[in-house]
RNA sequence: UGGCCCCUAGUGUAACGGUAGCACGACAGACUCUGGAUCUGUUUGUCAAGGUUCGAAUCCUUGGGGGCCAGCCA
């Protein structure tokens, strides 16, 4: 090839949207430029989870990719597993991830946002319901739909299996004015719920079960979240899904794999309305209305973690996690509460790759793509999370150096900061030991390592509790010409620690997480099992009594317009990524491990 | 004894009939005032068999493996 700017390669996805464009397939905005307008349809019926950030990211980046629009819009059609709670955790969440939806009301301060302002733009498909039942009661005049009679129990039983075709509803040949009549008496709430259904006419004996007469409504005498008791007739999801995407005008309606076998049915719901319909609006049924595209990727799937909302909801529910924004949880309220940027979940979605191959992603290229981002903001600092004293024996008592600390390596612009040095000071329990492992290379009886920014000190012995035979303190003596850390006759030290000064310390708690689940794959359980024999009794570790470098009392966790957190992040020196949990109080830090750091070193001492 | 979809290093993902590449991991090394970061190198792959073709990961056939579907859920 002669060219040298190879094209980044598309995914399936972004090839169709792209050869869309070209052929103006979709027409065009009023500037000219193809359309691409793309949704995110969530139920609210759950906290959204890293999975939908992909699907959020997918959609949303799409139309930012083309020039296009994105809708947020719920998909509200079963008021039974619905609730406002759960709107309003949707539209913060994929507001935090960045996506930005048509009508949307920006962030332009701290001041607290209404929540009318906090939801602007956003679209409910039970706006749609009028349109919806019109579109049926035009089905069931082209003698597309009847209302079926039977049971819940018959309506399965006559569907037939995977392999025998069904059975002909009794009530499939019901004139069309009783269609009609009995289509309008189950709107106006004659009919208890469950005596009635709409259903389509299609074919009972056809191989896709899902085009098997399916339900259009249902009756249900129930209170939706957003209609009230106006109605008691609900949309099923094939029937109503394909309308909000045609009503919205949607051109790439995207989904997961499952729905796959519905596409046809999608398909079939417009088509039926299409029929008879013109572009020009002439004839009985007016003008033809849009037909979207229907297009299926592979959902995301994480090891060490569950993505079902139903079993999100039972740890919630079971108590097995704080609740939806445990900083374990993948959701994106926990990953939020955890430390995790927009930016890195947007990173790993790039990342990841869209396909139509059902696959799990190694949790770790989650984490790394954190590391990625945490790396270049993060400002360093020093904290002791199982501390031991050190005392300088040669260092004079009561003396207190200002020295320089590096905020950022990987960013020079975050400056400098001064920390506090002197003679007793706390260092890591794990960073002394009194015999050495193999490689070893912290402090042991003999040996001289650098204190971080500090001096070279040179381990002279221990004291240990008589009683117990733990060490209490490590003693050891400094280097007065290698101040600021580096040795003016060029002698090495292989190891440098961090530290803090035991009195000008600041306690806090810090709360170090891990995987929920131990298992790479939750869901692999023998006959019997559950999903729960894998939660990891170890996924959250509780320190009190840390010891924070002074400079972190000024750590923030903030709320914007919309009441969403935004904590302040840091790298603790060696350990890895921290930030403020909701729960500190002015007088009781409280830090969440966002990520460690790689540990090389753990890796070397678990070989041996 | 149904239909639809999928299968490329350990895990993901490119290659669109013309040299199987990339990322993450793993391993080894360099560098380092974080056993971090960074850099270098190594390793491992087209599910199988036929067919079409000058040439197949790619097209066809058969077989194997996996996913989804029998809610008045989405």
């Amino acid at each position: 090839m002669s060219d040298n700017d190879s094209k980044p390669a598309l995914h399936f996805i972004q090839e169709i949207v792209e050869a869309d464009s070209t052929a103006k397939r979709w027409g065009a905005w009023p500037d000219g430029r193809p359309r691409v307008h793309t949704r995110f349809p969530p139920e609210p019926n759950g906290y959204l989870h890293i999975g939908h950030a992909k699907s959020i990211w997918l959609n949303y980046g799409l139309a930012a990719q083309y020039g296009g629009k994105f809708n947020l819009r719920f998909d509200d059609t079963n008021p039974v597993k619905e609730e406002q709670e759960y709107v309003d955790s949707i539209v913060r969440d994929v507001r935090w991830l960045g996506a930005k939806w048509v009508g949307m009301h920006e962030i332009t301060g701290k001041t607290p946002v209404s929540p009318e302002l906090a939801e602007a733009g956003v679209l409910f498909a039970s706006d749609y319901f009028q349109q919806m039942y019109d579109y049926a009661v035009e089905l069931v005049k082209k003698g597309k739909a009847f209302v079926c009679d039977l049971s819940a129990e018959e309506t399965s039983r006559l569907r037939g299996t995977l392999t025998k075709p069904g059975t002909n509803s009794p009530h499939r040949d019901r004139s069309v004015e009783e269609n009609l009549d009995l289509l309008d008496r189950m709107r106006r709430g004659e009919f208890p719920d469950g005596s009635r259904t709409l259903r389509a006419k299609i074919d009972m004996a056809h191989p896709n079960l899902n085009l098997r007469d399916p339900v259009m409504y249902r009756i249900l005498h129930a209170e939706h979240h957003r209609t009230g008791g106006a109605w008691c007739i609900y949309p099923m999801y094939d029937w109503a899904h394909g309308l909000e995407d045609s009503i919205e005008n949607i051109t790439h309606s995207i989904c997961t794999l499952e729905f796959e076998n519905h596409r046809p049915l999608y398909d079939w719901f417009l088509d039926a309305i299409n029929e008879g319909r013109t572009d020009d609006g002439s004839g009985p049924w007016g003008k033809k209305i849009p037909h979207p595209q229907q297009i299926e990727f592979a959902r995301l799937e994480l090891t060490h973690t569950i993505m079902s909302k139903r079993k999100l909801l039972e740890l919630v529910k079971g108590g097995h996690v704080r609740g939806w924004d445990d900083p374990r949880m993948p959701t994106l309220s926990g990953l939020r509460r955890r430390g995790y940027t927009p930016e890195s979940i947007r990173g790993f979605c790039a990342d990841i790759g869209v396909a139509k191959f059902n696959s799990t992603i190694e949790i770790v290229r989650l984490e790394n793509a954190l590391r990625d981002h945490l790396n270049r903001i993060a400002p360093r600092r020093m904290a002791v999370l199982r501390p031991l004293r050190l005392v300088i024996t040669n260092f004079p008592d009561g003396q207190i150096e200002q020295l320089d600390a590096v905020n950022n390596p990987e960013d020079e612009s975050a400056g400098k900061r001064q920390v506090p040095f002197s003679r007793v000071l706390y260092i890591e329990r794990d960073d002394f030991r009194e015999e050495p492992p193999k490689g070893y290379h912290r402090l042991y009886p003999g040996n001289e390592v650098r204190l971080r920014y500090a001096y070279f000190v040179k381990c002279t012995g221990c004291v240990k509790d008589t009683a117990t035979g733990k060490v209490t303190e490590v003693h050891c003596t400094y280097d007065p010409a290698t101040r600021g850390g580096d040795s003016p006759d060029g002698r090495k030290v292989k190891g440098t620690l961090h530290w803090v000064s035991a009195a000008h310390a600041i306690d806090a708690e810090v709360r170090l997480y891990d995987h929920l689940f131990a298992a790479q794959d939750p869901e692999d359980v023998p006959e019997g099992g559950s999903y729960l024999d894998h939660l990891n009794p170890a996924s959250l570790e509780v320190l009190t009594g840390c010891k924070l470098e002074p400079s972190l009392a000024d750590m923030k966790l903030t709320r914007d317009a919309f009441g969403t957190i935004h904590p302040d992040r840091v790298q603790f020196e060696r350990h890895g990524y921290f930030c403020l949990d909701p729960d500190a109080t002015p007088d009781q830090l409280v830090f969440n491990r966002t990520v460690s750091l790689k540990d090389t070193w753990a890796k070397v001492a678990k070989k041996a």
